[in-house]
DNA sequence: TATGAATGAGCTTTCATTCAT
DNA sequence: CATGAATGAAAGCTCATTCAT
């Protein structure tokens, strides 16, 4: 990429990231169209161009972007002297929902890598692919699950947890118009009745 | 569909249907050319969309072909009377091998929906996606699971027994020469370790 | 190139020769569209990649085409038994007429060639660049040069012969209506001009 | 063009020129792009617009400007006096270098337009094509070639000559360092080996 | 005078789908 | 029933040129 791209204003850069994202997050790699993005972002296609050479190196460079801003979020937002199992979710959801609120298709985009097929875009990220699964396994490494009944299935719940919110995020997603918010409002009625059923 | 693919020889309904599972294993929906699919059946390309109408209706075809042909091989295949955990993964396994000596793609494409990102084709199959998990479900619901040591992770050691047998099969698929009988030798290896593991 | 090329009709097939042959005569590799082409052709853009996989696949067949179908006019029309060195060139002047004939914008083609400055168009064509200049010069081996000047340089006046062909084609072609015939009536004058100049 | 471009520091003009030259020479008109020789020259893409109104319109000033510096660098440099056929030879040569001292690519340009294929380039500079060869052919036009053998064929001879400065000049273009100077050390070897063939 | 971000028409190439035979 | 030549919209990408600063 070029690094001219970080001299541009903050609110273009943005704009143009963001219609990465969106575009990215609903069509997979092979699906999305620059023009779309283009369209999307406002812009013509040739800057486009000038800043990412081309498709895969606008991808990887949104991948990477993501990875690095979603993390710096948590580390800014989630307090880690809370440990509870169920709060620190709590805590990583309201993260994403920072997340969104500056980039909203960032998570939806970060949520789709987990399925895409095309080897080229698979290659590009493969080295970090983990980044932010690792930077949450981390909050979760000293996390106090000691309410928790004693034959739960941790793995589990975090995988049940992991549906319920990459399906949550899809379904607001679909709806006309598109609320953050809402995001965070529905998560939690399902992270409540969870742990109704898992703690003691 | 139209439902005069039926009365096609059997031998040339197979060229066509194994074609089909091939490309679209190894590509995805995207990347899947109708072209490549043609050329692996030996028919041309009228004739495909003479049947099939179009590419989504295709892929809809053999996914419900696949999950159909598959359920039933199990039905025939896999000795309820024998429901020990180990020995009806074996038995599934086994299935698998037969469904492979009949349609080698099939199971590689059955694994590759999982990951598949192109929305039309998602919501083509959505309904049926998982008929086939809940068909084996259905056989480990009265699975002897007492030689299992008391704390075992069935759900996960289910999905590693998924993952590995994925894995594996993969591997097999990329080797210059493709012998579906490998397959099961080389998963019975796995198995067998992970049983030496997991049972008391 | 798709040898299926060879199954569609005579005429289809030179459309599509006389196109390519037309618009890389004016154009030179480069800046020569293939949406000229195919608009000249009178056939979709598809099409023409089916056949000839790329631009430069394209452009290596039409030179391959151009210098073998020459080389057999110039074979077919060249009577060697009359061997004085003007009518020699006359002769040669004459197969090009003939070549024209069929395909108008051959021979300007040819003459383009010499000026490509494009590497990876000359690289395609770089081993049979002088095919047709040593069917003439085998055609001249046996050439009676006796009735020139003793000094006359004949490698000048060959190429000036040369020159002057060349410049006369690139003449002809550029008026309004392209007349084939015009270019032998008018070559014929400066052959016959510098043969008053060059013999005894 | 803007007749303020010589109201410029001499040094920010040669850089211009340089740089053009350099492209152009290395790549043709077609190939040529703005952006290289922008980034070549150190300066911004408006300014080479602002000077010479397109591509077309810095081409042809290039053009001009090289003529007119190698025939005015030849008229300070060659000695008419010494009228010896190779001693001319070697003095144009030498001129040559001059130039090059000044314009490193000024002469790989200029041979570089003798395969020129673009017909807007082409027309631009057709009426100025041959001024440089008129110049030369001045020089020689009472030259001394009494040394000569015979039966020489001097335009066979002088186009040998010419072939081999070319060839030479691209070869130490193309060597990792561009030494100017090691072009009038090589060319006049194969001078002095040429003369030792042709002279009595 | 000087910048370089921005443009957009143009390029080559791909591919699901159609239809005359 | 079967063919495969033919289509053309859409893709990713380039580059001469413009213009606000």
């Amino acid at each position: 990429m070029n690094e001219k791209f970080f001299d541009l204003k903050k609110e273009k850069q943005d704009r143009m990231i963001n219609a990465a994202l969106k575009i990215f997050a609903q069509n997979g790699y092979a699906h999305a169209s620059t023009d779309d993005i283009v369209k999307e972002a406002g812009i013509s296609k040739g800057l486009l161009f000038h800043y990412f050479t081309n498709k895969i190196g606008l991808y990887s460079f949104i991948y990477d972007y993501s990875t690095k801003y979603t993390i710096l979020e948590m580390t800014s937002t989630v307090d880690i002297s809370d440990n509870d199992y169920f709060g620190l979710h709590l805590q990583i959801e309201n993260a994403k929902v920072s997340v969104m609120k500056s980039y909203p298709y960032m998570i939806a985009f970060l949520n789709s890598t987990k399925n895409e097929n095309v080897l080229e875009a698979l290659n590009e990220i493969a080295d970090r692919r983990n980044v932010v699964k690792e930077k949450i396994d981390e909050y979760f490494a000293h996390a106090n699950r000691t309410h928790l009944k004693e034959n739960t299935d941790v793995a589990k719940l975090d995988e049940i947890i992991e549906f319920v919110c990459d399906a949550v995020l899809l379904r607001i997603l679909k709806e006309d118009e598109y609320r953050v918010d809402a995001y965070y409002t529905e998560v939690k009625k399902y992270l409540v009745e969870l742990r109704n059923i898992g703690y003691k």
